[in-house]
DNA sequence: TGCTATACTGTAACCGCTTACAGTAAGCGC
DNA sequence: GCGCTTACTGTAAGCGGTTACAGTATAGCA
């Protein structure tokens, strides 16, 4: 394969200077003293040549990537835009490149010498969810590699920190509007995928707010939504088919609320007037949706940022924050039978 | 700064193997003959260290980085999440990896010596609309980069490949379906951002249907949504705070059909019975709106995808496709005041 | 004045891989 | 048996930066 036809190179910018390359370098990098004079000589060679550092060379020489990962299950819409958005402007901010990939079903493309993301490519990775196996943190922990878990709790007894939101509280409020303020007793849950931390979160949050009201659990009202429309949509579907009608459901998420809604509507069933209907993360739809959907606002493009602030922080060897729990917000919209709030 | 505890090697694994790091080096290219039994001791060394190749020596001695670019204006949901997804897609199966940069209200940042995406750092990269000022793209093309476009066609005189949708066919055939099936004749248009080219064919295409059907544009009923919920939202309300009320508003996109939707039913209007509305892209919230967003559906998904098929022919030195144009396809439902169909 | 700290700059040794080039051994046609 | 391929392997020269180390000049200080 033939050489590429070579750009320019630091030497090329040094010889236009009359410098050596180290002070083309430091002139760069800004991280030994330069004389004023020289600085300038340097820059406006570089400025002349349309000089670029190569980050491979670069990189290899002082083992830094500038560069972070993202690994993530997938890319899914419309809870991924936000966080990513968070990610990137961090990343940005800290003058670092963002690396995304996603595992989606190709557990066997994480291992072997073809690996995507780490320690030979970037400085540091953040693991949304489900992104990447246990064992592999656990390899990438006995390497000190720095990671940060998003909507996601390490592995017991390896320390690695977490950014997550207040789900629990977030669903315990919920739930208890739905109980104290419209007296509703019968309230479904739709649960997210298995494994899903933000749905074992929620459960329990609805579980306290029932336990704390006094109403037991029934069973026949806990059904798998998956944190997708066309599931939940198919879930409500036959629960209306085998007669059981809660006074209000929460849905677990925004997408399966909408779900809802849809399999509740075309049943010929009005929101919220016989059936209250509740989400959760507060994402782009929830609003426009008909009724507005009375929800609980998830900061997610800040758990982006805190994320990426943290990464940051390890990358730079300073002391893991262990836990960043976010606040989570009840947003009253018209869906649990509340009027629009002001 | 001491130097990082070194990672494995491949003159590791050479010594491991007992050959030279040339031949472990040819076993994971596999781009020369290689023994099976040697290949097999090497693959035994490498699985047995742990080896990784570090991606910037093998990008400085290769002149090859694995990795390609996206750039984009901004992030924003529900049109990029898509668009990512097939890119991401595309990607993961050619091998490549994905590095996403945001131009998001820093113009400046994008030159000088920091330039975030380029030929230092990427083997070719994917431009989103506005992701990147002509004056670079004619840089870039300049130095024989790779670049790829998508939803955006060249500057003048620069053959770069672009990708995009059908947007004038389908708003043509959008419209047209207003007049014929529904016998409209006052029909808005909510402009998309000025200098956006799916929203400049969008209007061409509205323009067009009017024309056929001998209906003259009336400059009032022309109006910047900005493909935008909520500037949508304002200028529909301006509309109707000066009285003016067309049969339907073709929103420009589904976000604007959104908000457009919104300030409607706030004005105490019933969409589709008082005032249709449509949209365009078929996004992920056009289904679940009530009522069901009569709009165009775009191949989102597949744009990404093309265009990283694109992008790696030309990073192969094949020949560029000039303009690849994606069909857009007419999807009925229930907001331009049909029954939905079937 | 002599000594030392400081500011600046250059030299050159890597960083970890790829690959041109060269060499060896085996296979093949005559 | 000889020259020529072909298959395989090793040697070593980069790729384009960073940075330890050393050197020079100047300033500060006793």
């Amino acid at each position: 394969m033939p050489r590429a036809k070579s750009s320019v190179t630091i030497a090329d910018v040094a010889r236009e200077a009359g410098v050596s390359t180290a002070t083309v370098s430091r002139v760069i990098n800004e991280n030994a003293p330069v004389s004023a004079a020289t600085a300038m000589r340097v820059r406006a060679a570089i400025e002349r040549l349309n000089y670029r550092p190569s980050a491979a060379a670069r990189g290899l020489a002082s083992r830094r990537t500038h560069l972070i990962g993202l690994l993530a299950e997938e890319i899914s819409a419309p809870f991924f835009a936000p966080i990513l958005r968070g990610i990137e402007k961090g990343a940005r901010e800290a003058g670092l490149g963002l690396l995304i990939h996603c595992t989606q079903g190709t557990p066997a493309a994480n291992s072997g010498y073809r690996r995507p993301l780490g320690p030979h490519n970037t400085d540091g990775i953040l693991v949304f969810a489900g992104g990447l196996q246990e064992e592999e943190l656990v390899y990438l922990t006995s390497l000190e590699f720095p990671v940060v878990l998003l909507h996601r709790s390490p592995p017991d007894s390896l320390d690695i920190p977490a950014v997550t939101v207040e789900n629990k509280r977030g669903a315990r409020e919920l739930v208890r509007h739905l109980i104290e303020v419209h007296g509703y007793r019968r309230i479904a849950f739709l649960r997210g995928p298995e494994g899903h931390e933000d749905s074992y979160w929620r459960e329990q949050g609805y579980r306290e707010a029932l336990a704390a009201a006094d109403i037991p659990i029934e069973p026949q009202l806990l059904a798998y939504g998956g944190f997708d429309q066309k599931i939940a949509q198919q879930a409500v579907t036959a629960w209306l088919e085998q007669g059981v009608k809660p006074d209000a459901i929460f849905a677990g998420d925004d997408e399966a609320a909408t779900g809802t809604i849809m399999a509740l509507q075309a049943a010929g069933l009005r929101v919220p007037e016989d059936v209250a209907v509740v989400g959760f993360d507060d994402v782009y739809l929830a609003h426009p949706l008909m009724p507005p959907l009375t929800t609980v606002h998830v900061p997610i493009e800040a758990v982006g940022r805190e994320g990426v602030r943290e990464l940051v922080r390890l990358i730079a060897g300073g002391e893991p924050e262990p836990l960043t729990l976010l606040p989570t917000e009840l947003v009253i919209r018209r869906s649990c039978g509340c009027q629009e709030e002001a």
